[in-house]
DNA sequence: ATTGAAACGAATGAACG
DNA sequence: CGTTCATTCGTTTCAAT
């Protein structure tokens, strides 16, 4: 929270909920002309503060509402071994997220696809077919809620 | 995928990475003029297919670098309880992200903490307090990888 | 569904406190 | 840090197709 005044806390909270909203409009909001929210803004993203803006899409449109975690095992843990795993496994279409973890397994990956069949399809198709993984076990959601907004 | 034709699929493609793109550079993009893109945009939002527009922020300044699941067991899966479950868990700052899942636990909750003793602190003094939950099991995060654009 | 133009509104940057 | 103001640029609407 170093070097975040109140103001820019407000203007990254009012940015996390829409970010398309004018700068005209957050001035008013802030109590500030537009230049210094102008100006606010563009040091946040150069600080790296904001990393981008990006659109939010609905997954049942884009056949993608069934959500599956899979732990798995892998045989190798070297630094390589797993910077490869999760090279391979981010290119896969299904696959949203990737965890390289402590406790019982060792990753953790969020698909997203279809339906059960398309499922097991990247099941036999493609994890099957990746070397390193030596077992897994599948938890599939029933609902899920996430939140794009942290508290600030 | 139905009703999409492929400008819209690119339409929503180029705004998932970045979505502050202006329509005039999109018209450019799609090889169109702005009044089509501008409506495609409108009808797409209308449409609930875009479902919002945000700024994605660097967790490490917010004091937010640890990400921590729990997987845990409810002593009651009325469709109530859950709701009320998952009410009174994403109402906590630390938690980002709350599952209902198949599989060994009942539910699964992402965290986003500043650090070990940030974590400690939620559980002892938060999610302990609810008595719904009967057992918990955390899964410390090394490293991850993490889609904000899906294949279309 | 798309074009092109016109009217309007917003972003950017200079000058300054 | 901030403001105001001038200029540039983007958005939005509409007639025509």
């Amino acid at each position: 929270m170093k070097n975040l005044d109140q103001t820019d806390r407000k203007l990254l909270r009012l940015l996390q909920q829409d970010c398309r909203i004018t700068i005209k409009e957050l001035s008013k909001k802030l109590y500030l002309s537009n230049t210094p929210v102008y100006e606010r803004i563009k040091k946040l993203e150069k600080r790296g503060i904001i990393k981008g803006y990006v659109a939010l899409l609905e997954p049942e449109v884009l056949d993608r509402s069934m959500v599956v975690f899979i732990s798995l095992s892998m045989e190798n843990h070297s630094r390589d071994a797993v910077e490869k795993f999760k090279n391979e496994v981010m290119v896969l279409t299904e696959v949203m997220e990737f965890y390289y973890t402590s406790g019982n397994y060792d990753a953790l990956i969020k698909l997203m696809v279809k339906d059960m069949n398309a499922y097991s399809i990247f099941v036999q198709e493609k994890l099957s077919k990746i070397d390193i993984v030596s077992r897994f076990n599948s938890t599939f959601i029933i609902s899920s809620s996430v939140k794009t907004v942290f508290d600030i």
